[in-house]
DNA sequence: CATAAATTTGACTCTTGAGTCAAATTTATT
DNA sequence: AATAAATTTGACTCAAGAGTCAAATTTATG
């Protein structure tokens, strides 16, 4: 390969990925204190930069949310893609589910909820890709209703119930905790499933 | 009774029922657009006053999300010490999470998530409450373990997880929309019972 | 009606934190 | 080393919204 081509791409993947380093810290920070209790002069400092040089980085704050959620949803959806495994829609669930909890509480990324905070476009579109998430677990359990794996009733309160408990993890959980992920995913399964199988 | 002696009561309660609306409509607020969203010159505006009025009933912005918080705490107080039915653990626990819901979706209550707006007095005192709340929900939870009734496993987990469920539903709840409050309780204990029954 | 207490308001002040920018510094290239 | 590009910074500006207060208005009481 040529040098001189690759060069300009590989200071392009440096900027993506500190960028990417700037986004992840500031979603850790919005999780433990709130959007609006971070200021980002303190996200910097947690970087050693300064508030000057992350908007090198970085359009605006409400951007920086924007793209947490984004890297959250990215995250689910890679999840929502690899549901081969499993004969019931049940078992498919329960793999997925596995591995959103071990997302959640591994990889670092955040799954925040203020959603209220974003601009208008940024919001509708952060909304509608909530909205497609929850409709293909939503689907997924009518379809587990219809092969029998899962028990009768409003497929959308079903998820809306065990996607609480996803929501919550991310308020309470801090990785330094006694609890491991893997532990709390082993848990939460079976529960899950416990909870609405036939 | 002698009416001078009964007026000033008279004006102190409402004065209190006023202040109590106002914590109230500012809890709504607070639970739909979040408490940095919404100013208080908003939440006036929705009783008809002004910002300064507000501040006749209130000392502070932060007071009210204390507030409200305490509101939420009271009201699970008083359905924790009505768990006299029931036999089994289980059975209790399925009265009371009824009625957490009901009281959720019905009484105009918010249990709010944000308690990093506060001050680090309050916010103790308020973690506090919760930890009381959950520890009494998870000694009622290892009960029902001795008593047989529900499923062996991290009692903490246990309830973290369907407590979730309730967080995220203030979330998503909307008492305008399709789904009413008893519908939601209804399926909710189902799923929550079936979740840890053993 | 007169008077006093309670309630409400308009018009302020003040603080916090977001976002900017020209200049300084670091890093890579020849 | 000289130069250019990339990165970082200190020192700003600016807006939003919390909170204040003296004065106006409303409500209750003799």
């Amino acid at each position: 390969m040529d040098v001189a081509l690759k060069e300009p791409f590989d200071r392009e993947k440096q900027f993506a990925s500190k960028r990417q380093a700037v986004i992840l810290a500031a979603g850790q920070a919005f999780r433990r204190r709130g959007y609006h209790n971070a200021p980002m002069t303190e996200i910097a400092a947690n970087l050693g930069l300064t508030k000057a040089a992350l908007y090198y980085y970085v359009r605006n704050k409400e951007e920086v949310l924007y793209e947490c959620h984004l890297m959250a949803y990215d995250a689910m959806d890679e999840i929502l893609k690899s549901k081969t495994e499993g004969v019931t829609a049940l078992d498919k669930l329960e793999v997925l589910y596995v591995k959103f909890v071990t997302m959640l509480t591994a990889s670092g990324v955040s799954l925040l909820t203020d959603v209220n905070s974003l601009g208008e476009e940024s919001k509708t579109d952060v909304l509608s890709r909530r909205g497609k998430i929850e409709r293909k677990i939503i689907r997924l359990v009518k379809e587990g209703q219809k092969d029998g794996s899962i028990r009768e009733g409003d497929a959308r309160l079903h998820v809306f119930f065990f996607m609480g408990a996803l929501n919550w993890l991310n308020a309470w959980y801090d990785a330094s905790g006694r609890l491991k992920g893997e532990d709390i995913a082993a848990h939460f399964v079976i529960q899950m499933r416990a909870g609405i199988r036939s």
